[in-house]
RNA sequence: GCGCCCAUAGCUCAGCUGGAUAGAGCGUCGGCCUCCGGAGCCGAAGGCCACAGGUUCGAUUCCUGUUGGGCGCACCA
């Protein structure tokens, strides 16, 4: 559809040329799209109402002038001028068809590099639901460049460096149940990292009850500071601990991962960084970016030099410590320099988008040209409020909820189709329940807030992963009965084609239109919305025409209409990572 | 105090770079299994698009203000 368009434009385009010549207003592409309606044909030029005022002429005039040479055109059955000044285009059957036979994504990635920046949890913390957005929208994204031919580096940006190693190496040392820590490492780090936080929160209450003026930080948070600046100066001891925490964490997040289907091509964390953090500062005070500021370097940032105000970007402590900040700075260099990346994608929740915008500023003065993206999402959250892992209040771990995913979805197949085996029950579970929970996150506009309930999460009926995966298993059923009579599919046959399948039809040409505006917004949802669609109208389709008992030559037709939509179908749930069953 | 984000049906959300009569799902009510799978299909009810201005041929969409909510604002990440 998207080529059709193109050539549409041009012919409207040129029309208005030879009346007009080439008037500055006739500088860029003419606005057309998809018709709002179906009443209104295929796609729609609106063009004309935006261009009456500078052409000087009424829009309906315009639209008159356009509509000559677009009617003329080939591609086109049928146009005519609507409302304030539309022309409405219904291209031939022939065309659709044709379309809709060889349909396939652009490869307009082709030579440009893409990072994506994406899960990025924190060491030594067990992953939550609060884990999952990012992860999720980070992977989809990943799965819909490629498919448009970028070059994408998956990157897993571990938050495995940083204050919390001093307490959590302070805790470990006063606490830890080495048995617990033998069956369950994670959560036993976990258990003492909250107990870490509750003791320095007694201590500090303390610290306030004698003497409010003269308040300085707990003991235990003394010692913890000092027990990061061991394992920063590289101790023995404290890096050994820390070695530890990482690999009990990655073995865990590995197996979380390969349950998700979700993979990385790098995994570089924070740690990685370490070694280019004091060149980095380095650099950013030799070209005069960031400067000393109260015992420690900061960037500062003002309206006319970086368009608008910001506050101060600290990228050295005043303790000569670095902070996330500049292993941030030192990372956005990296992907520039090591992999010639031309766009950096991160994929972090709405909080940070002031750190973004420094960072962004800040790389910018450094000439990084290339486009960096914070793809931000909102929040999930609880009914209860807000997830705090430092508490361990309200922690629905990821494992229990796709267990939980899991049941449900094992539940209703088991109700739905007794005659599925016990490893077939046991694989659509799977699917099901990764998939609804996968899409009940993508289908969203990755900005809006969530707010975590079971139901919601987990739900199976309505706009969901299931009754997509159900339409195709269907489409599948259908085509392997009609295999199993020898009934081959055919050509489709524009002469027999019901309105509902030619409508069926067009849908299937704006696939690769859904797919590149996701790459360009970032916004998977917009991918979900659109199979939606295409699902429902296919239910709508098979639920008043009949296939295999339809003549053989609408058979055959609609047999490859089916096969068609089946596609499209898997091909875009693959994209934002949910499976398709032959069954379920 | 400053800044960012959000406000659309009872609930959860779409609404494509401004376009014609604002759409889904859930829930509610009513139909559809002698017919390819009822996790489905068809239909009904339900809206001053938070409020007030502005921009223009046209605003749910862009701008300003107000109200209500979420979040952030140098030595945590």
């Amino acid at each position: 559809m998207l080529e059709l368009m193109a050539k549409l434009s041009t012919v409207a385009k040129a029309a208005l040329q030879g009346e007009f010549g080439d008037h500055p207003a006739l500088v860029s592409d003419l606005s057309i799209g998809r018709a709002t309606k179906r009443e209104f044909g295929d796609v729609q030029i609106s063009a004309a109402m935006a261009l009456g005022k500078k052409l000087g002429r009424p829009p309906r005039d315009l639209a008159a002038l356009m509509l000559k040479s677009v009617a003329a055109d080939e591609l086109v059955a049928r146009a005519e001028v609507a409302g304030p000044g539309f022309v409405n285009v219904w291209f031939k059957d022939q065309v659709i068809v044709d379309a809709a036979t060889s349909l396939e994504l652009r490869p307009i990635g082709r030579g440009q590099t893409v990072v994506i920046d994406y899960s990025s949890p924190n060491v030594a913390k067990p992953m939550h639901i609060g884990h999952i957005r990012s992860t999720i929208i980070g992977e989809a994204l990943k799965r819909v460049l490629r498919a448009l031919s970028y070059q994408v580096i998956a990157d897993n940006h571990l938050g495995d460096w940083g204050t919390q190693f001093g307490k959590l190496i302070v805790a470990y040392k006063r606490w830890l149940d080495t048995d617990a820590f033998a069956k369950a490492p994670v959560e036993e780090l976990l258990r003492i990292y909250i107990k870490y936080t509750q003791e320095e929160k007694r201590e500090a209450g303390e610290e306030i009850a004698e003497d409010e003026a003269t308040k300085s930080a707990p003991p235990i948070l003394q010692e913890a500071r000092r027990e990061l600046v061991k394992l920063q100066a590289g101790d023995a001891k404290n890096v050994a601990l820390w070695k530890t925490f990482i690999e009990v964490s990655m073995a865990e997040f590995a197996r979380i991962y390969a349950r998700l289907d979700v993979s990385f091509d790098v995994t570089l964390g924070e740690s990685f960084y370490n070694d280019r953090l004091a060149a980095t500062v380095a650099l950013l005070q030799e070209k005069g970016i960031a400067v000393e500021s109260e015992g420690a370097i900061a960037v500062f940032f003002s309206k006319e030099r970086d368009g608008e105000e910001l506050p101060p970007f600290l990228v050295r402590k005043g303790d000569g410590g670095f902070n996330y900040g500049t292993s941030d700075v030192a990372a956005v260099l990296y992907r520039v320099e090591h992999w010639s990346a031309g766009r950096i994608l991160i994929v972090v929740d709405e909080r940070q988008q002031l750190h973004f915008k420094q960072l962004f500023a800040t790389a910018r003065r450094l000439g990084v040209t290339a486009s960096l993206e914070h793809v931000w999402f909102g929040l999930m959250r609880l009914p209860e409020g807000v997830i705090r892992t430092r508490d361990g209040e309200g922690l629905i771990y990821l494992d229990d909820f796709l267990d939980e995913a899991e049941r449900r979805a094992e539940k209703v197949a088991t109700e739905h189709n007794p005659a599925l085996s016990e490893t077939e029950r046991r694989e659509v579970a799977r699917v099901v329940g990764l998939g609804a929970v996968r899409y009940n996150d993508l289908s969203k506009d990755r900005r809006t807030m969530i707010t975590f309930t079971w139901d919601k999460a987990l739900s199976l009926t309505g706009n969901t992963a299931p009754y997509l995966q159900y339409a195709y298993a269907r489409m599948r059923s259908i085509l392997r009965k009609a295999s199993a009579e020898d009934y081959a599919p055919g050509p489709i046959a524009r002469e027999v084609l019901s309105p509902v399948e030619r409508d069926l039809l067009t849908r299937l040409l704006w696939y690769p239109d859904a797919v590149e505006q996701v790459a360009r917004t970032a916004c998977p949802h917009i991918l979900c919305d659109y199979l939606f669609d295409l699902a429902s109208a296919m239910s709508t389709f098979y639920a008043e025409h009949p296939v295999l008992k339809a003549e053989p030559e609408i058979r055959s037709s609609r047999l490859t209409l089916i096969d068609r939509v089946a596609q499209v179908l898997s091909d875009g749930l693959g994209l934002l990572g949910i499976g398709v069953l032959e069954r379920m």
